[in-house]
DNA sequence: TGAAGTAAGTTGCAATGCTAAGGTACTCAT
DNA sequence: ATGAGTACCTTAGCATTGCAACTTACTTCA
């Protein structure tokens, strides 16, 4: 049959996903799309635009999860005058706690699994990783992305 | 920082979703989505219950899918009588020339893809597998599921 | 100095996913 | 033969995503 590896990621990661999603919503009240975004807000730590970048995701999205996430108190965005339409994004006091509580716990969690899998989580990683760089290479877009400072 | 091989997985299977959409809607005119459920009808014909299951989805996901299919033509239901309320779903002449076209179209690519990226497809997907089993091991559900044949 | 260009962000709409709750078609023990 | 149990499917409603199109804030150039 046709194998499929791509069949087995995209569900691998749709368990993987959900399976976080019920963590988070029992223990800290909040999605695991939610705690992606802020993650990624406070690895990121510059505009909407590289938020999406990061997270893999159109623009739209992280432009309404970040003005939930601050209506929330766990986002901070600064207009920055004199550069454009442009917003610098940062995590709040609160958000910052919570990404720590909650990556800590997933984190953890996750490397359980892969240990008792018996998956050598370097190889793994190295692996994923060079695939996700080809695609990115593929697309033909922000090379440079520009930055403010 | 916290490395999150979670979170790469998360990126590649967006990203590959997202191409893998792109390339059959301009070129056969579907969603991924429905072409993955197309996939998987062919691979399971059983209930749409082995039908979620095999796809990693929830009941009500498929079956609305199922729905849009079968008004399309491209999924036969087939009530079984005598065997609760149950049916069989299998693809018709039209459903299966059109997996037959997309399936090895996508799956050329990807591995092209893989391969020009010097991963090593049969360890990658090993432990893609591997991490798979145990996720599925962990919920404590359909062990057996009911067949009707 | 104002029209065109550019980079970033937002809005409208449809597709798809999930959970919770409800329905349907049988089987079985009493 | 009827009420409980079981397995499967559907409906209702919300969350999140993507694309297309639009807006906003600056920059450049004639």
């Amino acid at each position: 049959m046709v194998a499929g590896l791509s069949y087995e990621l995209h569900k691998l990661t749709a368990r993987l996903d959900r399976a976080a999603d019920e963590l988070l919503r029992r223990e800290h009240n909040i999605s695991y799309a939610r705690f992606l975004v802020l993650f990624a807000v406070g690895q990121t730590n510059g505009t909407q635009r590289d938020l999406a970048e990061w997270l893999g995701q159109s623009e739209p999205s992280s432009s309404r999860m970040v003005a939930i996430l601050a209506a929330e108190g766990l986002v901070e965005v600064i207009r920055l005058e004199g550069a454009g339409n442009r917003r610098r994004l940062g995590l709040s006091t609160t958000g910052t706690a919570l990404v720590e509580r909650c990556g800590q716990r997933l984190e953890d969690r996750f490397q359980v699994l892969v240990h008792r899998s018996g998956v050598p989580y370097q190889a793994y990683q190295a692996h994923t990783r060079r695939l996700l760089q080809l695609l990115e290479a593929d697309r033909p877009d922000k090379a440079e992305m520009g930055r403010f400072e």
